[in-house]
DNA sequence: GCAAACTGGTCTACTAAGTGTACCAGTCCG
DNA sequence: CGGACTGGTACACTTAGTAGACCAGTTTGC
């Protein structure tokens, strides 16, 4: 039973937003006192966080200036700041799993999902659509979506399971190479998907979001289909 | 961000055991010193987690004699000390999930099971059969029967999304009213499906496994078929 | 170009959680 | 009946985290 200390968790979270891309190399990330509001957490405590990912080379913090993104694929990050045996998975593991849940919950959402939600979904698309050209954003939007659609299965305990593997999702992008384009696949497979929701169609539904998430194995880079760049170190 | 303290996850460990009926009503609990050695935590932490589960009323703490379970049952239990959203969940989600998850790696656990493996789940069959008569026993074993197949997978990502739905196998003891004579069957399937492995068999395998998972919901108490009887309180 | 706003760096006082050890007084069982 | 075991209590200590203040460089907007 060894403590989930706090300054981990953030540490943890700030790594899965390099990783995601949604903090971009070289950019700086918010400063410590944003950081404090948005955690909800002592400045001390965000402090101690970026000082082991400054230690990592995750980041460097540049006094009176801020603290800048260096990336996460040169750098070993311990086993405990990254998803479980996270060295043994590839890009298949997680689209397996995440087809398992998704297709399971999605059989249930189309039976009972709720005006509410479905609501959600739209403007989820619509946002997506707007954030076409900001590949973080638009990934980010991607994942809420079917986060969303897991939930309007009314099943908690698939959402629980889907809650799980979210990490893995976010460091997926470590894998892929999604080039400029895709995205609008992507979204076209969003709408379609949604389209067949509404007309309650369990089949069609089901073929669109087995093809959407099968897609994600064909934008893994080749060469590097089973070594992901970000590695792990024993401790 | 709200942190999740040691004593609290040892009350979450203690309720889950009287819940899934490894700690059996109105016996004694392990000593408080047998506790700390066992969850490798300070003698004044375990206290903490007694002293809450006795205002809880899921224990009676009788001094200089011992810690007794009093059940779970009557007990109003805050919703941080269950799996979350547990008042909205039965048991047919909790199979409905367990399919999703289990099917998707028995196909790869199929192929690709080490003999190592296959060893351990033999003799887990037969440490069960040997416990049929101690159904709690009984049911830690088939747990970690499902456990250790879910992780002959290889997926990394199953494994996760199988542990983190854990709880709510533990706590579907709750809902089930499982007879003597039931064990019998269900180890049945167990060596049924074992078999099928052996022989790489994908399609007779799932039929077994999807068949067993189905049975536990012949296994609930038709009268509170939805309503559990563990209730959750806002706070 | 300069002043205000913002940045990370530092310090202090405080609380809560958890460790480890020791000793007490009842209970239980051989 | 005595020793082993039980929960109850106290104490000193460490670590994580909170909350606030102030400093000295950077950046930025007027």
């Amino acid at each position: 039973m060894d403590r989930d200390v706090l300054h981990n968790r953030i540490i943890r979270e700030i790594i899965a937003r390099v990783a995601s891309g949604s903090y971009a190399v070289h950019r700086r990330l918010p400063a410590e006192r944003a950081l404090c509001a948005e955690f909800d957490v002592a400045r001390g405590t965000v402090r101690k966080a970026l000082a082991t990912l400054e230690r990592l080379g995750v980041v460097r913090i540049k006094p009176n200036s801020g603290v800048y993104v260096q990336g996460v694929a040169s750098a070993r990050l311990p086993r405990a700041f990254l998803p479980p045996d996270f060295a043994r998975v590839d890009l298949t593991d997680i689209v397996e799993a995440r087809k398992a849940i998704e297709l399971a919950a999605l059989r249930r959402a189309v039976e009972r999902i709720s005006p509410r939600d479905l609501r959600r979904l739209r403007v989820l698309a619509d946002r997506m659509e707007a954030a076409l050209h900001d590949l973080p954003a638009f990934l980010e939007l991607d994942l809420t979506f079917h986060q969303v659609l897991v939930r309007a299965s009314g099943n908690a305990v698939l959402a629980t399971a889907f809650e799980a593997i979210y990490e893995y999702h976010r460091f997926s992008a470590v894998y892929t190479s999604q080039q400029e384009g895709e995205e609008a696949e992507a979204l076209a497979c969003h709408r379609r998907l949604l389209a067949a929701i509404e007309k309650g169609d369990v089949r069609i539904s089901g073929r669109v979001l087995g093809r959407h998430l099968d897609a994600i194995n064909r934008y893994s880079a080749p060469r590097r289909a089973r070594a992901p760049t970000v590695r792990a170190v024993p401790s």
